[in-house]
DNA sequence: CACCGATCTGACCGATCGGTCAGATGCTGA
DNA sequence: TCAGCATCTGACCGATCGGTCAGATCGGTG
C-alpha cells in the first residue's frame, strides 16, 4: 500500500477518540482503532509506543487545563477557593466533555496507572476545595457526588450547547455545594 | 481433595463480591475468584453457569428493590413522584452501596448486556421522575448528575453510618433537584 | 458391598489481547 | 541513479480470558 498521508498519526488519534468514546478505553482494542483508520495494528504501534500513549496524548490538553486550575485554586482560600474550583471545574467539564467521556467510568482504574498518578492528587485537592475545606462529611459527600456526577455524565450532553450546559452545571453546583463556614 | 463444605456456592459469591469491589467486574477473572475461595476455576463454573451469573445473583436483591421503587414511582405524578424517586433512590444507594460499588463505573457497558436491559429502562424512568418530568435540559442534567454521582460514589462511604449518609444524600438531592413546575 | 449423584479438578480449547519484528514499499536528496 | 529514510505490513509471540470436559473422589443409600 502506498504511503497515503503523513497525517496518519492524527488520523489514529481521531479514530481512537471516536472508539474510546463509544466503547471506553478498555473496551477498545488496537485492532478496533486500526480498522477504523483503515491501516494495520502494526501501523498504530509504529506511530504510538503503546496503547496508553494514545490515551495520554488524547488527554494531554485536558490535563494541562486541569493542572492550571489546580494552581489557580491553590492561590485562594475559603469561599473564593470554592468558587474558583466550581467554576473552573464546570468550565473544564464542558470544554473537554468529549475527552472526559472517553474514560467512561474507567477513571478509578486508569488513574491508578503511574502516568496518571498526579491527576489523582489533583482530584483530591479539587474535592477538598469544592467541599470548602470543611471536615463535615456532608460537605465532602456533596463535593464528591458533584465531581463524579459531572465527570460521568457531561459526555452525554453533546447535543446541548456549551453555554447552556455551563450555566446549568454551574447553577447545579451552586445549589448542591454547602457554603463555607 | 475432600468435599469441604456444601457452602461453596456462597463462598464463591462472597469472594466474587470482595474481588469485584476491589477491581471491578471486568478487572476480576474467574481465576481470581477461585484463588480467593481456594478452589479451582472449574469449581466456580460448576456452581455458576458463567461469570455473568455470579454478577446477577450478587445484584439480585438490589435489583428487586429497584424494581419495587420503579412501581412505586409509577403510582405517583408530579412533585410526589419526584419525592418518592429521590427518597427511594437515596435509600437504595445507601442500603446497597456495596453492591453498587461492585460495578465501579462499569454501569454503561454492563447495562447493555441483555440480562440488564430492563434496568436500563428503569434508570431512564428514574431520571425522568427526578427531573420532575420537566422538558428543561437543566432539570434533566441535574437529575442525571445526581443519579450518576451517587451511584459512582456511594460505595466509597463505607465508613459513614447509614443514617448519616442517608441524611446527607437526601439533603443534597433536595438542594440539587429543581422543583417541579 | 455396590452403586449413584453431587462435588471438584487438571488439562485443554478457541478467542482475543497488547506488543514485536523482519521485511516490503515508495519518497527524497545527493 | 541509488542509498537512505520514513512508513507500513503480515506473521508471529506469550499471556490471559471465559468456558468445556472427562474423570477422580467423596458421602449417602439400597
Amino acid at each position: 500500500m502506498a504511503r497515503v498521508v503523513p497525517e496518519t498519526h492524527d488520523d489514529i488519534l481521531a479514530a481512537a477518540g471516536r472508539r474510546f468514546a463509544l466503547t471506553g478505553y478498555r473496551g477498545t482494542s488496537l485492532q478496533d482503532i486500526a480498522r477504523e483508520v483503515g491501516c494495520s495494528k502494526a501501523t498504530v504501534l509504529y506511530h504510538f509506543a503503546n496503547k496508553e500513549a494514545i490515551l495520554t496524548e488524547l488527554m494531554a490538553p485536558a490535563i494541562a487545563v486541569l493542572q492550571a486550575l489546580d494552581e489557580r485554586i491553590a492561590a485562594h482560600r475559603g469561599a473564593p477557593a470554592q468558587r474558583v474550583a466550581a467554576e473552573g471545574f464546570v468550565d473544564l467539564a464542558v470544554r473537554f466533555r468529549r475527552e472526559i467521556a472517553l474514560l467512561r467510568g474507567e477513571f478509578p482504574e486508569l488513574l491508578q496507572q503511574p502516568a496518571f498518578a498526579h491527576i489523582q492528587r489533583i482530584s483530591e485537592r479539587l474535592v477538598e476545595a469544592l467541599a470548602g475545606q470543611s471536615e463535615r462529611p456532608s460537605a465532602r459527600i456533596a463535593a464528591l457526588v458533584l465531581l463524579a456526577g459531572i465527570s460521568e455524565t457531561c459526555g452525554q450532553f453533546v447535543d446541548v450547547p456549551d453555554e447552556e450546559l455551563r450555566c446549568a452545571l454551574l447553577a447545579l453546583a451552586r445549589r448542591a455545594l454547602e457554603p463555607v463556614d
